[in-house]
Formats: structure tokens, sequence, C-alpha cells
RNA sequence: GCCGAUGUAGCUCAGUUGGCCAGAGCAGCUGAUUUGUAAUCAGCUGGUCGGGGGUUCGAAUCCCUCCAUCGGCUCCA
């Protein structure tokens, strides 16, 4: 008998032998109906694998993450199962459940395009209702080498000669047996819904240099009514898509003429930005920040200097040179250099530390073109740079006194699903990056305690570092969940190094200073694009370019509508007239559908009171007030929504 | 850059297996209407069907090529 304990430590006998399926089945057969998969000891285990020790049980339905891994990992076995029916010769790479889904990469002869995947789907479907069981055996190194030897399969072999020592498994579910740790499904019974979403390329490992794949993404669940669900929500995040609302609100737009990647921010979106940047700018003003501008390009040898052009003189625009001189120049691609020759411009004292200079410098980075997308991955773009010299004492306290600007920026903005990553370097590629080992280990120190100084919850990863210093990135997801990077601050020994930057201690001697690099913001293209999609295009009312639609009942009262607009401007409140011939209704709908957060009606009613009819977006009629009524209410909107930040430290 | 897909009016989209001067709705313009809380009516304008080349008696439709966009991969100072 074996000793198995549950999740509320109660403890009970089985067989030795006995699986997670049974033990399931031994509480009641209902729940074992639902049980997808199990963790034993702390591990992933198969359902249906004999536990032959005492040992700690976790037993997980669909809504737990482990279910819907081993649930969608089962998946990709079973579309090669299906790939492999249809498509002889078939030869599979790696085929792992990820966040939503599945994907495998295979490789044929005849490219699968996504009119295949109805078909792929069918036959999926078809296995899937066979009850195709999964079953573990393990084999020696010797044995997996060999089967896919004679098969001839490149990838497979790969993959086992470099797997170390351990135990190597194979699964099998109908004909379909496949390298795998596993665990799996007990059978392929539960997969109801199956969607094939895509088809993609994809290298092999990873690396540019190696083959390309095929890579088929599918989703699957347990039942089709959550599969309907999932493709809803799918469609209903790309509703909120920044390049879909950019386009409708007339944000930004982009032409064939002036290049790919090269925003045209609109009138509308120029408003906003520039009411983000002021918001920052004053931000800043209270930290000590000082604003300044530098020029679009600069001399190649500056980045030549700062290191840069040996890592990225690729990824930057070619060279500009001039016509006599035959100087080169290149288009900057980050501010830095040019903020560490403003320091230098004349002598410093450990008195004047920190220095933090400030400015929305655009820069200009040659991606390709494959990368490009939206607002978020452009050629040219505004940082909302600054660059922090600071004596080596004051590097902690300055890095959380930006973590503050930060957290106080989402604060206002409601961002409240942001990740925090700490970035270090990999330490087993240490000449990836530049710097001595000493100054690195303290920045990396430093940032950390940084970090949790103020409460922060971070994740750490290795190799994610800059090759001059580790960072803190804060990441936030897009409408359809993908991952983008914007405020960072990165800790950087080496630049101040390599300018030769220095000021005089108090001991009458030259020290170097530490720079801080940060973009609260990232930039501003990034962010626009993620607080698009965080509001739907529902700007908060103090950064939205048109606070309030005054729309007159007929052209009778066109008049006093432009007295009240009149009025609300002179207090700082942007309104305009709607004063089309048409019908109030219409006048309602536009200007709901361009997200005005507030409507006012007036007509006769309102003439004759010197009130307004106030409507707020999506929440219908509010009922008349006066002007000075209206008007206060939007202030005091504003001033809840942007709350002073709290300085302390 | 690589794999796959897409590209028809300012926007959203129809255009059967190649076949009459390429269509609709919205937007725009003109006129009528003077309106009370999410689309008033009528008329008109607008497209070398992404660019170029080819096949054909004939191409939006088939082929080649370039460009851009979309989904991934890789990359992201």
């Amino acid at each position: 008998m074996i000793k198995i304990t549950f999740p509320d430590s109660s403890v009970k006998e089985f067989e030795k032998g006995t699986t997670a399926l049974q033990i399931a089945e031994s509480i009641s057969p209902r729940l074992a109906q639902d049980i997808l998969a199990a963790t034993v000891n702390g591990n992933p285990y198969d359902v249906t694998r004999p536990i032959e020790e005492d040992a700690t049980i976790k037993l997980h339905k669909w809504e737990d993450a482990e279910a819907k891994h081993a649930f969608w990992h089962s998946s990709s076995h079973l579309m090669a199962a299906a790939l492999e029916q249809l498509y002889p010769g078939i030869k599979f790479g790696i085929g792992p459940a990820i966040e939503t889904g599945f994907y495998y990469d295979v490789d044929l002869d005849t490219p699968i395009t996504e009119g295949d995947l109805a078909t792929i789907e069918a036959k999926m479907l078809e296995l899937a209702h066979q009850g195709q069981t999964f079953t573990r055996r393990e084999v020696s190194k010797d044995e997996a080498m060999a089967t896919y030897t004679q098969k001839g399969d490149q990838y497979k072999t790969e993959l086992i000669g470099d797997l170390t020592d351990g135990t190597i498994t194979f699964y099998t579910n109908g004909v379909y047996t496949d390298l795998c740790r596993g665990p799996h499904l007990a059978s392929t019974l539960p997969i109801k819904a199956i969607k094939l979403t895509s088809v993609a390329g994809a290298y092999w490992r990873g690396n540019e240099k190696n083959k390309m794949l095929t890579r088929i993404y599918g989703v699957t669940f347990p039942k089709k009514s959550m599969l309907d669900e999932y493709l809803a929500m799918v469609e209903e995040a790309k509703k909120r898509d920044h390049r879909k609302l950019g386009k409708e609100l007339e944000l930004f737009a982009f032409s064939d003429k002036v290049g790919k990647g090269l925003p045209l921010w609109l009138p509308k979106g120029a408003a906003l930005r520039e009411r983000l940047e002021n918001f920052l700018k004053n931000v800043q003003k209270q930290y000590g920040y000082e604003q300044v501008i530098t020029p679009h390009i600069g001399m190649k040898d500056l980045y030549v200097t700062s290191g840069h052009y040996a890592k990225y003189g690729k990824d930057s625009f070619q060279p500009i040179h001039t016509p006599d001189e035959d100087e080169e120049f290149l288009l900057k691609p980050m501010n830095c250099p040019h903020h560490c020759e403003i320091y230098k411009i004349k002598p410093r004292s450990y008195k004047d530390l920190p220095v933090r200079l400030a400015e929305f410098g655009t820069v200009y980075r040659y991606e390709m073109s494959g990368e490009l997308h939206g607002l978020t991955r452009v050629r040219g773009f505004t940082q909302d740079d600054a660059h922090l010299f600071c004596r080596p004492d004051q590097l902690k306290d300055e890095f959380k006194k930006v973590i503050d600007i930060v957290l106080y920026i989402f604060k206002t903005l409601k961002f409240d699903n942001y990740t925090a990553q700490v970035s270090l370097r990999d330490p087993n590629n240490k000449e990836k990056y530049i710097g001595t080992d000493a100054n690195w280990e303290r920045a990396e120190r430093e940032i950390i305690e940084a970090a949790a100084e103020k409460g922060l919850k971070t994740t750490v990863e290795l190799g994610e570092a800059a090759f001059y210093g580790p960072k803190l990135d804060f990441m936030v997801r897009d409408a359809i969940g993908r991952q983008w990077q914007l405020g960072t601050i990165q800790v950087d020994y080496n630049l101040p190094e390599r300018f030769e930057l220095t000021y005089k201690g108090a001991d009458d001697k030259e020290h170097r200073p530490v720079m801080i690099h940060r973009a609260p913001f990232g930039s501003m293209e990034r962010f626009v694009a993620v607080l698009l999609e965080h509001t739907a295009g529902k700007f908060p009312l103090w950064l939205t370019p048109q606070q309030v639609v005054v729309m007159p009942i007929s052209e009778k009262f066109n008049e006093y509508g432009e007295k009240v607009v009149s009025l609300l401007k002179n207090a700082d409140i942007r309104a305009l007239i709607d004063d089309r011939n048409e019908k109030i209704s219409r006048k309602i709908r536009d200007n709901e559908m361009q997200r005005v957060p507030l409507l006012l009606v007036v007509g006769e009613k309102e003439q004759n009171n010197g009130t307004v009819s106030v409507r707020i977006q999506g929440d219908g009629d509010k009922g008349a007030m006066t002007i000075e009524d209206f008007t206060k209410m939007v202030n005091d909107m504003v001033a809840q929504e942007v709350q002073p930040i709290n300085q302390k430290n």
C-alpha cells in the first residue's frame, strides 16, 4: 500500500501502482470524468501512470493551467497523428502547448496553407472520437536514437542527441509515436472542439540560419461552446486593435510614399501625444529634470565612441554623407551619446549630481520589414528619454524615484495589468556584454534591491539585459495578448567610461558618474498604441482630444451653441460645436462613435434657461445643468483623474 | 530578412469556372427638411481593381515580378 496526501492534507491509502485517475474514481466517478491532469510530488504526471510510492497529489480540472497544458500538448500530438496520415513522409520538429493552444513545427515537401486546415481539423476530430489513449514508454537513448535514425529524421535525432542522461520517453496515441516528456491526457476523448488558427514559418530551433519549418497553430477545448466563446473573444479583441482605432479616430496614419514604419501623427493624435508629453514634463520638473534638445543626426564617430556603432551599425539607416567634406552622419538611433556630450559641456562637481537631462527625442532604427507592427514597432519614434548622471551612492535612490514616476503614470492611466521584469546578463555568455564584472554585479544587485524596496513583483530574465547594463522593464499586453515593453529603466556603467565622464569629488579627485537611462512611456508611439487598446479609444477626459461636443437641436440654436462653446473654451475645456444640418439623434450617434466623452444637447429649453443637457459617452442622458455647473463638473472630473504625484524620499 | 496570406472608391466590403461601359453601403458634394437623445430623404461626384510585365480575341479574375499590409519566425540599443 502507498500513502497519498491530498492538497487539504488528508491522507488515504491505495494499492501500489494506483493511477491518479483511479484515485479520482475512488473519490467520485463524476470527478474522474473532469480530471485532465495530475501533479505528483510537485511534478506533472500522467493521470494513467502508476504511482509506486508514497506521494502528494493534486488533481487538475480544465480550470487549472496544468490541465490546459496537458490538454493542448495532447492536442498537438493528435494533430501530428492526423498530419502523419494526411501527409505521409512528413517530419516533425517540436510541438508544445503554448499559453493558449499549441503548435507543431513540421517539415514536408508540399506546403500546407490555410486552406488545408479544415481538412486537418476534420481528421483530428475523427481521431479524437476514436478515443486514442496516450501510452508512455521509457526507452534508452540508444533505442530512441535508433528509432529516429532509421526514419531518417534529422530533427528528432538532433533533439535526442542533445538530451542528457535520464529517462527518455515515447508517447503513443493510435499509430503515432513521438519523443516526448509528457504528461498527456488519458485519451483524446475529451478533445471535442478543434480550431487550427494559422500556419506560419518558424526556424528550426529558433535559429535564423536553420531551415524554416511550417508551424501550425491551433487551439482545442473540451466543449464546442468554449471554442465559440474563445473565438468571439478574439473577434472582440480585434475591435480594440490600435491600428483599427487609430484609423477610425484619425489619430495616426502611414503612407507608402513617406515609408513603412514611419508614423504620421494626425491633428487629434498629435494633440493627445502633446498632452501626454506635458503631463510627464510636469512630473519630471518636480523631480529635478531639465529638458534638453539635441539634433536628429550625429557624427558616426559619436556612435563609435558609445559602442553602439559596432553593435548596431547594421541596424541603423545608412550613414548620411555631406557632399563636400564627406563627413559621415548617422540618423540618431538613440539619445544617450548626445546627452553624454551635454554632460561634458562643463566640469561637474559632486554637488551638482544627479544631473537629470530629459528629451522627447526622436530616433530612427532600421527594423526589418517583417518586424514592423502598427505603432508598436516602427522605424522612427520618439522616446520620452532622460539620462540621470549620478554618484554611485545616489544610484539606488535615483532608481527608486524613477520607479515612482513609472508607477505614477500607470496609476493615473489605470494600467493595472503590467508586469515588471528585471533583465540581467546571461552568466554563460558574458562576452556579449561590455563592462567589468564588478560593475555588472553591483548594478544588478541594486536594481533588484530598488525594485524590492518599491514593492514591485518582478520576474527575472537572464540574458535579456542590454549590452551595456541590466534593466528593469515594465511590460503590458495588447488586445490580443501580445506582450510589449513600455517603461524601461537601465543602469549603465559603461557609457560614462567610454565618454570619459567625470565629476570632481569632495576629495578633490575625479570620479566616474553612473548613468541611468529611463523612458517611463517607452516611446510615445508604443505608449499611445497600448493606451488605445487599453481604453478601447475611450481616453480619460484629461487626455482626450475632444472633451465636449455641443449639439444644437436645429440651426436656430447654433448661435447659443457657439456661445456655450466659447464659455467652455474660456474655462480651458476642449469643446467644439456640431452645427451640421442633421437630426439630434444623428449627431449623438456620430459623436458617440467618435468616443467624445461629453455631449451637450442645446435647444429652446436650454437657451431659455442658460443650461445644457448633458450626455456621458456610453452612459446616456444625464439631464440639464447650468453651464457653470457643467464647467465645474468637467474640471472636477479632470482633477480626479490626474492626482498630483506624491513625492516621498 | 524568412514562411504563409491579403491588396477592388476616403472607409467597410460584393464581384460565380476570364466575357456587356466594375458594383453596394457609409463618407463627400448639391438640394429638400429645421429636427429633443445612437443613422431624414433625393440627386450627384468619386476607381488605369496596389505598381510593372506577360498569357489571351478578351484579365479585377490566370502567370511572373516589385511594393505595401496582415499572422508568425528571427530581431528589438
